[in-house]
DNA sequence: TTCAATCGGTTAACCGTTTCACTTATATTA
DNA sequence: TAATATAAGTGAAACGGTTAACCGATTGAA
């Protein structure tokens, strides 16, 4: 039992050679029910499993897929504090196991490190999430190694992608608070030259107020790294300030996090003194007191969807790109407060 | 640039033998440095990457590991809505990329399915997360793989092992809350009966009150599973009970943010009427409002003394089994309250 | 009856490394 | 000077699968 039985042992055990136990494992080629028996059975009985890296080099499929989590700071784990990026992670671990494949996981930018990854490795496919202007992209490409983007706005269309209309659910979410009564709205983002998505919302942010008559001003701009601690920077920032701003647009649930924590602080209370809307619909912006008003977006469903179309193309290499725009959905809790209109 | 080059394409290039290319990547034996750097020119000009799927079948290390998130509830992806997880595995992925090894993820049970994945694969190591009592044991034992256990409190002293004093943390943050002035201390947590760690951490608030000469009473005791729903259901309990509870001492920060989110729905206010105190110290427990009281571990660190633990067990198959307890801090923030003394 | 197709299976080459055993040339020692 | 050691490199056999080509025995059709 301790020992490790290969295809020739259990060929040997079962009286044929090593090829038809290959066929049996496969099912390539047709092998007579009785002696497809007698090779299940002894695979059975002595517990074989075939080696995925011997089957890899042989055959083709190494059923090895690679996901590339971005590390916006250098040295930091940061992506792994966002529940964001953990729970698409947990999608995509459930989807491609249940295919039958393995996740290799990198919180790493895409790089040549990277690039050597895939062929060390030999993966049969890549999931890459977050946006990133990457000198790599026909790298990449010239690997011929199936690619999902999540995410990304990435200038050619090399590559599958899976995203939301940001620009729009940006415009909604914006769009809402102004009908609630706002007409000072501030916008909390991540770094709008370097991130696409960030670009994204901040015009949809901008339409929205056009739509509505409202000049935007750069003082009602603020603009820090994605995380808590930006947030709370951000509120006091803002505390400082007197443009009178009664709402804030919030590009991530963290940020929006922070900016509560960060009100909290200073004294100021949310919603009745300001008002704070977020991104992401994030387990956590249920149990932030008070609850975060939020546009949700489907991660779960990025991540199976992504997989799937990884899984698509591995099967049949020559599939046509596809991009999907997934939906968002507005979910109201507490921390949006109706103003009255001055 | 598109084709791969092979180890022999390479010696071909350089002029050598593959045999002594293969030397001069691994310096397992002495190669003229004349030589050494004509193979190495080929090398940077081809581009060429040793493929790690062939070197495991031939040598031995795959230099892959696996890391197993727990899945407390089937189907569900739970575990990656607790960002202890997501930190835990962040730390982990970093310690092990920068010494060369990949992380192969699965949330999942230790089950037949993971050894097979671990003799499929060829895992150097595994690093597995959470308590379990597994049938599995023995089975995992007799693939003489090295194993780290992260939080486990496994019966048999089989494999290595890293986690905190989770008893005397709870005896440390329990006594804490008695000597703010607190008598009547709630008990919020996971299942006991199912989870070691949740066990001990019990033990240790009992000891706590026991020193603190309070009778520890079952109706101060609150279990559910481990999430931010749970903490809310359990701070509807609280607020329906007549116990004269003031303070309850969770086991998990996510637990500690539901209650909070929970007695805030209640009209309860945290510190005012009721403190809370967590167990993780994730970082959201900075952000909450108030902020979060916490028993705070060492969870990067955690990650890294298991990678590290585990690569040295990989180097050295004979090593003897190490058990390491890391050290918890309690950081005081603002939802723990001093009650007069009653 | 004969030829071709089909069925069920085998043989052996191959995937890209590592590594053991061996060679050759040079240096060292007795 | 003969014997031996050492240094640098080579050849080829693994590792554990897949798969193309082949083969003998039936079966079916002409």
């Amino acid at each position: 039992m301790k020992e490790r039985y290969t295809i020739r042992d259990v060929a040997a055990l079962a009286g044929v050679s090593n090829a038809t136990v290959s066929y049996v494992l496969s099912g390539k080629k047709k092998i007579s029910e009785e002696t497809r028996q007698r090779v299940l059975k002894v695979i059975e009985e002595t517990g074989f499993v075939p080696d995925l890296n011997a089957r890899g080099l042989s055959g083709k499929d190494t059923r090895l897929i690679g996901v590339v989590i971005p590390q916006t700071e250098p040295g930091s784990k940061l992506m792994f504090h966002n529940t964001f990026y953990s729970q698409l992670l947990g999608s995509i671990e459930f989807a491609t196991r249940r295919r039958g494949y393995h996740v290799l996981i990198s919180a790493t930018d895409m790089t040549q490190d990277y690039l050597n990854l895939i062929r060390e490795r030999n993966l049969a496919g890549v999931i890459i999430v977050g946006t990133y202007e990457s000198r790599f992209w026909d790298r990449l490409r010239e690997l011929e190694v199936p690619v999902v983007l999540v995410d990304s706005y990435c200038k050619n269309d090399w590559f599958h992608a899976i995203r939301i209309d940001d620009e729009y659910a940006c415009f909604c979410e914006t769009d809402y608070v102004i009908r609630k009564g706002h007409r000072r709205v501030a916008f909390a983002s991540g770094s709008i030259k370097e991130d696409g998505v960030m670009q994204k919302r901040y015009n949809g942010y901008r339409r929205a107020l056009t739509k509505n008559g409202i000049d935007c001003s750069d003082a009602f701009l603020f603009e820090d790294v994605v995380s808590y601690e930006s947030g709370v920077k951000i509120a006091e920032r803002i505390a400082q300030t007197d443009t009178g701003i009664t709402a804030v647009v919030a590009t991530a649930d963290i940020l929006a996090v922070g900016l509560m924590s960060g009100f909290y602080r200073q004294g100021i209370r949310v919603p009745e003194e300001i008002s704070v809307i977020g991104f992401d619909g994030l387990e956590e912006s249920k149990y932030t007191t008070p609850g975060l008003t939020t546009m949700q977006q489907p991660i779960s469903r990025k991540g199976e969807r992504a997989v799937e179309l990884l899984l698509d193309n591995i099967g049949d290499p020559k599939m046509e790109r596809v991009e999907e725009v997934l939906e968002v959905k507005l979910v109201e809790r507490d921390s949006v407060r109706t103003a009255e209109s001055t």
